[in-house]
DNA sequence: CCTTAACCGAGACGGTACGTCACGTCTTAGT
DNA sequence: ACTAAGACGTGACGTACCGTCTCGGTTAAGG
């Protein structure tokens, strides 16, 4: 008896999804995103090419899937009492995200190659669709509070935030120092207070 | 500065530089980083491929080359007497030069390979440091103005600026508003001016 | 004529024989032995994979199956009084069998693909030996008609027609001109006769 | 020293043909022509796929390219000072090429797979037309010596000599028995003979 | 009519080879 | 001094069929 729905995989997937995206997402953490084959990753989970091509008609489309089906790159949204707090939070989760091994090399490879897979592009605008529907309720309770006015941009703080992260660490590639934090969160949310 | 002593290439650089050049841009806008192949430029440009590989040894080497040689991407330092009006127009900059055909592509291409080549990465670190160099003044003239206290960090506020528009127009592949730029310069120069 | 017992297939073959047949058929004359695939046969006769390798082990034995079973590549023996023209005939049917669509397609196909499989091959054999023992009644009535010695040949003088069609038709592909038969026969003959 | 004209090979072929049209032969006889791959003949011959591919452009194209290049295959014309004596040598020449290991199994490979392949069709046509062209010689002496009509047709004498073996050999599998050659070659004579 | 055994469809899979593309290297010769 | 021409080994691409397997139906014969 299989228990439950269906077993291994539920109609949408190979039978191995988990050793593929496992591998999938090592490789590209190892050797960036031009880096990654098919075939390397068909040779380390196990799996013969063919079935590869069978369920994903390219690297992007494989990749993408790999990072929605094996949930690394979560956000835990942070619940700290103060706006600052939470802001502070999040955006050391950005930091994090983006450099501390061994998330870093799988989710800079990962947005990095935006430009090169629409597949992938469409897998990252629902990444962070999703974050800003989750970060939401941070600024909900910071209204709530009284803490930002009811017409602030939550969007655009994020934006603002998280951008600089980016362009930072991976365009400037610049360490980040332990103020930075801080400083950001500091100037943007007196930006968006005193409006 | 390349006036002066020789004209077509002064021992660094082959004959027919100016052609390369703008046979890797063309093809890099029209193809982006991925589909851009040395073979392609050799043939666009009517240069041998062993050429190429004699003067540069990968792909983004030729790139950078290539953005660094043929002086597209350049930034106009604007002097509007406030310092929102300078940002504002820093920013739009950005904008255009992410969106805009025909740079636009290159430049998203370039940025967005960074983390695809130790090449590309230097030298766009080399680009960004040689706008906040000239940004600086922007800040300076906003210092003496009053606009500013002496103590705010430049380099913070463009990160956040530029790195918001990176995030959203490459990241999230949002369309930008027409009330974009305003909103998030007002932003960043309350957090910083009330500081 | 398959009636009788059991209609559709009595134990041996699947029920859907004739359509079978049929595809391998039209497959194998139109796309040549090597063209011939398994999935393509089950595609266009409707039927799975699965089930012609239930039934036949290899291409060969499909083909060879087909062959069989369709009952095309018949041969019709003469009987026009003189074995000088009972030769012609048959010679004049090599001939129609190598060249004239559609049966040329199949039979040229098929007997060229003996070097390909060893399943062909016996089938093959199975049809030469065939027409022989049906041809041999011509060779009987000529030498009763006393227009051959009793001790000659008729294998001989068969595989020196029919190998001379097939090779100047198949090998050396070079037309057949219209009197190429009648000399053939009379070549042989003569040969035959003054023994 | 790169004696003549221009060293190891003449502007057609590959540097190392020789060592690639042996192993096509090798394993054309070993596996015959279905069994034949290129990335086989590459591994053999200690040369890259894609330099085979480079120089022909089909597996016919190699095989027929191996046959012409590497001067197996030959015929050499006898002159026993009889027509007979000649015809029972070349026959027998027939069927030792197409019976005599090693030889035989390249022949029976390269002539079976004319259904095949369009190149080796041309090549094995041009083998055809070759080898007539020197049998020629034969029946010119034979009409000097009187033992032959000076109208009498070559082509169809082999036609039917060389055809029967072919047909008995490869068609119908039948061992060749020793008095085969003196008796087909008696028939055909005689019918060319008496005309 | 109902069972039961033979037959079939579907879908996934590991595997081999295909023919192609671009890489980066090398040699030879030419300008 | 620089370049053209072009052969080559190499790795990966994405595809086509191969032949096999499992599972869950369908048929249709025969009690």
């Amino acid at each position: 008896m299989r228990e439950g729905v269906s077993g291994t995989g539920r109609g949408a997937g190979p039978r191995r999804s988990q050793e593929i995206f496992e591998a999938t997402l090592d490789l590209l953490a190892a050797q960036g995103y031009e880096g990654l084959t098919v075939e390397g990753v068909a040779e380390r989970s196990g799996v013969n090419k063919t079935t590869l091509y069978r369920w994903w008609p390219s690297k992007g489309a494989l990749v993408s899937a790999a990072l929605t089906g094996a949930g690394r790159l979560g956000l835990r949204v942070p619940d700290t009492g103060t706006l600052r707090g939470d802001l502070e939070a999040i955006v050391r989760q950005v930091v994090d995200l983006l450099t501390a091994p061994p998330t870093s090399a799988v989710a800079v490879a990962a947005l990095g190659a935006v430009t090169h897979s629409p597949d992938l592009a469409r897998s990252v605008r629902g990444f962070f669709a999703d974050r800003l529907a989750r970060e939401r309720e941070v600024f909900e309770r910071a209204v709530a509070r009284g803490e930002l006015p009811p017409d602030a941009d939550p969007v655009l703080l994020i934006d603002l935030l998280a951008g600089a992260v980016w362009l930072r660490v991976v365009l400037r590639q610049q360490p980040v120092e332990p103020d930075f934090v801080p400083r950001a969160v500091d100037t943007v949310l007196r930006g968006a207070a005193t409006r």
